[in-house]
RNA sequence: GUGGUUGUAGCUCAGCUGGUUAGAGCGCUGGAUUGUGGUUCCAGAGGUCGCCGGUUCGAACCCGGUCUUCCACCCCA
């Protein structure tokens, strides 16, 4: 006997009604990106090991898929690294190619290789599923897809404005209300590191305040001391830990902090303006809040960085991020070039919507109508009508077999169809079809000859 | 990568300190009902108790390993 098949931990299989949900919010965030002018582009599944390796951190090089080479790999590895059992050593000469681990470092390949056919500035949207050889908890897989929009060669902060109108026109037509925008810009938390004079532990100092509302002020300055920051200058930093009321009120203590640190103080300005202008043109269904302790993890933002919560009350990692990078692409060659951008999480996004209840009832209806099946010549003349129905745009099927009509009518109510159609013997011969709504158990008889007024019945339902 | 947790029918779960033939609800199949589903009634099918090994006269239950689930770290969508 077979052993049962399994598929590996972190991945998931998607069953109809799942792909109708996922296709749902993918045609949502799709819309809205190119109604912002972004164009699609998709990269592959897997780069070449050098592309993705030092991107994101000791961390993320961890969690990155290395694919084996191919052939007799193991025959071509000298014996001094092959007998070290050394991973970090060995990985490199029999690997080569890794799965990719987020859309935004192979998009900086993209815009490096093809810089001479892009017309900049470039707004590329990607939607693509990324790998991550993560352990796996709830809303975290190993594979799931991220929705990104980013734009390369403009630095005007009008493109920062631009992202969190996006992200409000999404959740907004989501239905999801009360998602949190959190903005802070990396130049800031420079500016602070180079105040309190622990420049050099800039990773280390915004990793430990980026964890201020989960574990609190002690914990945050214990581990500060314990990345080597001096208790000096973490009392400097204090302010930093009393930072409440409007976000004006907070640029105003960071402007008496930051004073002496030049790009401290041009970090604070970017964020005003940003947050101004935002002000001015509103936001339907999202807050935008300023969170000085926001700093995630990837190294290579230099401006603002963005990263979106979930409505209060539901238990979810960020849903989005995201930020300015000012020289992504330089570490492939091309200087000079700013990026910023986005990414939406599609599988978190789903898991949200779903505790929520905020999908539409629509998504379960997968055929507008079933014809049943009451045997060869009555089945023949259904499928000319099943044609007719499918080229007015209608979902139809005809059932396959002239089984018991209780058996097919069964199917038809587990499938959730709207509208299940009779044509049998008298029917036929008298030129018409019954037509049966399920949800109310109405019938009504409609022409065989023409399908208008029903096609219309059944699109009005919609 | 570290520590913990979970796994019994298609699904949600019972199953006593280790003791004959492992149960329930829902679902499924058939019938009551040869042109009417979603309600009702009757009958039936379905399990190597995640997997491998150990202890024991005897293991769903105890022990070890492994895979999986979820959780806390790490990190992150």
């Amino acid at each position: 006997m077979a052993k049962k098949p399994s598929i590996p931990k972190g991945t998931r299989d998607f069953s109809p009604a799942e792909v109708a949900r996922r296709n749902y919010i993918i045609q949502t965030i799709k819309k809205h990106f190119e109604t912002y002018g972004f164009q699609p582009i998709e990269t592959p599944s897997f780069e070449n090991s050098e592309t993705l390796m030092g991107k994101y951190g000791d961390e993320g090089d961890r969690l990155i898929f290395k694919i084996l080479n191919s052939g007799d790999f193991i025959s071509k590895v000298d014996d001094v690294t092959y007998s070290s059992k050394n991973s970090a050593s060995l990985t490199p000469k029999i690997s080569e190619k890794a799965l990719r681990y987020d859309l935004t470092v192979p998009f900086a390949r993209y815009v490096v290789m093809h810089q001479n056919e892009i017309d900049f500035p470039f707004k590329r949207y990607q939607i693509q599923p990324v790998w991550r050889a993560d352990r796996p908890q709830k809303g975290r897989f190993r594979e799931f897809y991220q929705c990104d929009a980013d734009v390369v060669g403009a630095n005007s902060l009008l493109q920062e404005v631009e992202f969190v109108q996006l992200y409000d026109a999404v959740f907004t037509d989501l239905g999801l209300n009360g998602a949190t925008i959190k903005i802070n810009n990396r130049k800031i938390l420079s500016g602070i590191a180079e105040v309190i004079g622990a420049k050099h532990l800039l990773v280390d100092f915004t990793v430990a305040l980026d964890k201020l509302d989960k574990i609190g002020e002690e914990k945050v300055k214990a581990e500060m001391m314990e990345k080597g920051i001096s208790e000096a200058a973490i009392s400097k930093a204090q302010p930093l830990f009393e930072m409440t009321g409007t976000a004006s009120e907070q640029l105003e203590k960071l402007k008496s902090i930051l004073a002496d640190s030049e790009v401290g103080m041009l970090g604070v300005s970017e964020l005003e303006e940003i947050i101004s202008t935002v002000d001015m043109v509103g936001l339907q269904s999202t807050n935008l809040q300023l969170d000085v302790t926001l700093a995630r993890g990837l190294n290579y933002y230099t401006g603002a960085i963005f990263e979106v919560a979930a409505p209060e009350g539901v238990k979810m990692g960020s849903i989005g991020g995201g930020g300015r990078y000012d020289d992504l692409t330089g570490i492939f060659g091309l200087k000079d070039v700013s990026g910023v951008g986005i990414s939406f999480g599609l599988d978190r996004i789903y898991l949200v919507l779903e505790e929520l209840n905020l999908f539409p009832d629509s998504l379960d209806t997968s055929l507008d109508v079933l014809c049943l099946n009451f045997g060869k010549k009555e089945g023949t003349a259904a499928l000319k009508l099943v044609s007719g129905l499918r080229k007015q745009g209608l979902r139809a099927d005809l059932y396959p077999t002239d089984t018991k009509v209780q058996k097919q009518f069964k199917y038809a109510d587990k499938r959730g169809v709207p509208y299940v159609i009779l044509l049998g013997e008298q029917e036929l011969t008298d030129g018409k079809f019954v037509a049966k709504n399920m949800k109310t158990g109405d019938q009504k008889d409609y022409p065989l000859d023409s399908l208008e007024e029903f096609v219309e019945k059944v699109k009005s339902d919609f």
